[in-house]
DNA sequence: TCTCACACCTTTGAAGTGG
DNA sequence: CCACTTCAAAGGTGTGAGA
């Protein structure tokens, strides 16, 4: 479905008027995107990973070659270390935040969640936009935003804050397993099913952690959020923008089952996320509705409950829109309780080659192919298996591949399996290392003979969509009982706890939420070519702060008095044996995620705030291996849409992705910008090549004229003045709540309202299909 | 574009067996 | 009691027809 930019940009008045709806500023969060800001907090990023980071910024780096892009990383690498609290009003100006509106999937709705401004902060060893220079990006703006929210925020503290008050030291490294098969698909444009039921991701979501405290707790955590704010189709074997994006479901965390456990213990083992299902079932019981409901409405978290741990045995799944791409993202926190997580350092390790288009059913051939030869449980699909496919393959590639390949050990496939024509690595079976090397290089060598075109360059993260889709986090515990277990660990742990350790928690914002722009690869040639070259910027991008939007003191958000008083269960309710806490948790975080302006902000709390003794967050850089592998997603970035034509030219210049599978990218060449300027399409990688057919095809989005709206709203957000839209629409929550707890639906003129659209800002855009399933919501 | 039934496969854990 | 093997159930895969 595809919705009118205009359609959008009806006021909240207009909305409830037309649609009968009862307006609920909770509906009308902007789409659900992502929060992440850790282009500028990404400690492994470079100074040209961090002037190409924005998708949008034409102004910045748009026109220069690939060539120069080492240049300007010289040239913005003594800038780097930009205080926090460095003068910065100055640099946001209104021209900026234009731009930013006119860059935001939906920019129409940015206003209403003045939390996606908040803070953004850039590492303190890493560069970022120098911040003498005028900001005329989305990213600028946000950069600048964030920096002013900073300011303004009395609770904040330097990113040099960090080691935090707590007094452990550690220096998380997190680096992604199966990195080799991830590149692999990357390089074709990743495509993820999901499925009523929900379906595994493949590759698997692994990652190992290192440079943990060995004795303080930690909660690992992953959330998948939309890359971009387009729609894709898969056409003449390429990928390529196809509208608008969807209204987008709210994200919820989902956290480790083992979660929180000891540094060591997280050290010890890989972490693996595989339980976590893709579906597009909005109205799976385990999938977000049920649980938003809970968030929504504190009052009926017990029934919220009982849903909840009904779904338990089933798996979690995070609810997706088929063809739409999407960004995982791993979150570290060091915490000791649970309940201090949404205040807690979020550390975001965003994987560029983990990016995927979600589908319903395969598109690109050579992906099934790939999955097929790697995934075990689907070895009956395999050459030697007996699966039809067999079949099918001996007519179109038995000339091509090795029936040999299929022999390598299921289990081990994923990490060492054959290239995606059956190209054989057995030789290396046994090294990990050198396999993956060499299926690397075979699978580069795959691309040439595929005759693929990579699906559209990410566009990265908007910075602004990225901060908005933490307004939605959510937590997803794997189930009641994991729950009861997160509780048991978490008192143990604090009993062990260290005096002090962890028990003050940042009441930050959000830091920001997050990180920024974690793909920043995007915007111009020069930039791409930086984000692929395999240095210009890291994998993962990190950032740190919590990735739930501002909510500097949670609780106070869930309790605002005169709000929800007369909904609200008691305190008392937390401890509550029926209660689950993780449910509660999750009521908190969204509650405050999505309203942070609500309940009031970083200045807006009371000195008696239970929580306002919390220090301020921490945050600081990671710094990781630098690398990039390049993606067929490269080949187009349909992002940047802006309006600036020159930009989706330059975007088509999109450098090679790097062919160096080293994480660490220290070799020369992996640093060196791959090719210069307007290389010629015949010079780079297929995906690559393809970049340029493709530009045409994205779509305009013509913001400049719809957001004039809006960005009055960023403006004010810009300088931390975030609780603009919300505070004027509390009346509008109390009545919508009145109704939930009433009816426990959201029906207006006989339109169900699916309260997960609503509170991601979909309302407006909602289609009939979608309002027709969603009439199933309310009868589970 | 999506859903579903299907065959094929892996994974998991209980049951059985032997030292 | 422990280690190992066997077996069946559960569940993950992509396929392809049909909507």
């Amino acid at each position: 479905m595809r919705y009118d930019v205009q359609e959008l940009l009806q006021t909240d008045s207009e909305i409830s008027r037309t649609n009968g709806m009862a307006y609920h500023p909770f509906l009308h969060l902007p789409r659900q995107t992502d929060f992440s800001v850790s282009s500028l907090l990404t400690a492994g990023i470079t100074p040209s990973s961090q002037s190409s980071q924005s998708p949008i910024s034409g102004q910045l780096s748009p026109q220069t070659p690939i060539s120069n892009t080492q240049q300007q990383q010289q040239t913005i690498v003594p800038q780097q270390p930009t205080p926090v609290h460095h003068p910065h009003q100055p640099y946001f100006p209104a021209a900026a935040l234009a731009a930013l509106a006119s860059h935001t999937p939906t920019g129409a709705h940015q206003h209403l969640y003045p939390g996606a401004l908040l803070p953004k902060l850039p590492p303190h060893h890493h560069a970022h936009h120098p911040l003498g220079t005028p900001y005329t990006t989305a990213e600028d703006v946000v950069l600048a935003a964030s920096l002013a929210a900073h300011q303004h925020h009395p609770a904040m503290r330097p990113l040099r804050n960090y080691p935090e008050d707590d007094g452990v030291d550690d220096d998380p490294k997190v680096t992604l397993e199966g990195k080799e098969l991830w590149e692999k698909f990357h390089k074709l444009g990743t495509e993820m099913v999901i499925t009523k039921s929900g379906r595994q991701m493949f590759p698997q979501m692994k990652f190992r952690v290192s440079g943990l405290d060995n004795k303080s707790k930690y909660i690992l955590l992953l959330d998948i959020v939309a890359a971009d704010d387009y729609r894709y189709k898969f056409h003449n074997s390429r990928w390529m923008v196809a509208g608008k994006a969807d209204p987008e479901m709210p994200k919820r965390m989902y956290i480790h089952p083992d979660s929180p456990s000891t540094g060591e213990q997280w050290m010890q083992k890989v972490v693996s996320f595989h339980k976590l299902k893709l579906t597009n079932n909005i109205s799976d019981k385990h999938g977000f509705v049920s649980i938003q409901i809970i968030l929504l409405f504190p009052l009926i978290l017990f029934i919220c409950h009982i849903l909840h741990d009904g779904g338990s045995q089933a798996g979690y799944c995070t609810i997706l829109n088929s063809m739409h791409k999407y960004q995982p993202r791993f979150h570290l926190v060091r915490t000791t309780d649970i309940l201090k997580l949404p205040y807690s350092t979020f550390r975001t390790y965003v994987f560029k080659e983990t990016e995927f288009i979600a589908v319903t059913a395969y598109q690109n051939e050579k992906i099934t192919q790939l999955k097929i030869d790697n995934n075990p449980f689907a070895k009956g699909f395999r050459d030697t298996g007996a699966g039809k496919r067999e079949k099918n393959r001996n007519s179109l590639m038995s000339s091509q591949r090795s029936s040999d390949g299929d022999k390598l050990t299921p289990s081990q496939t994923y990490s060492s399996s054959r290239g995606p024509l059956g190209l054989d690595t057995r030789q290396h079976h046994h090294n990990h290392l050198l396999n993956q090397h060499h299926n690397n290089h075979h699978i580069d060598d795959d691309d040439k003979l595929l005759d693929v075109v990579g699906p559209p360059h990410s566009p990265l993260l908007n910075s602004l969509q990225q901060m908005q889709s933490q307004a939605h986090g959510w937590f997803n515990f794997a189930n009641e009982a994991h729950m009861e277990d997160v509780r048991r660990r978490l008192q143990a742990a604090d009993d062990n706890e260290r005096d002090g350790s962890d028990s003050n928690c940042s009441d930050s914002v959000g830091g920001g939420g997050g990180g920024g722009g974690a793909f920043r690869p995007t915007t111009s040639p020069k930039e791409n070519s930086k984000a692929t070259s395999g240095s210009s910027y890291p994998s993962p991008n990190i950032s740190v702060g919590p990735p739930i939007q501002p909510p500097p003191h949670l609780l106070p958000y869930l309790y605002p008095h005169g709000i929800y008083n007369h909904v609200a269960p008691p305190l008392s309710l937390l401890h509550s044996p029926a209660m689950n806490p993780g449910i509660f948790l999750n009521a908190q975080l969204a509650l405050a995620a999505q309203h942070p302006a609500l309940f009031g902000h970083y200045s807006g709390h009371s000195p008696s705030s239970p929580l306002h003794n919390l220090k301020a967050h921490r945050f600081s850089p990671y710094s990781l291996p630098g690398f990039h592998q390049g993606s067929a997603f490269d080949a187009v970035t349909p992002g940047q849409s802006n309006t600036n034509n020159d930009r989706l030219q330059e975007r088509s210049l999109s450098s090679s992705p790097s062919h160096n599978l080293n994480a660490n990218s220290d070799s020369p060449s992996s640093n060196r910008p791959q090719s210069a300027s307007p290389t010629p399409t015949n010079q780079r990688p297929l995906s690559q090549q393809s970049s340029s057919a493709f530009t045409p095809q994205v779509p305009i989005t013509n913001n400049n004229n719809t957001n004039n709206n809006n960005n009055n709203d960023r403006s004010k957000n810009g300088n931390g003045n975030s609780t603009t839209v919300h505070k004027t629409s509390t009346p509008s929550e109390l009545k919508n709540m009145e109704k939930m707890v009433n009816g426990l639906d959201m029906h207006q003129n006989g339109n169900t309202v699916p309260t997960s659209l609503a509170s991601s800002g979909s309302v407006r855009s909602i289609s009939p299909d979608d309002q027709k399933k969603t009439i199933n919501l309310t009868d589970q």
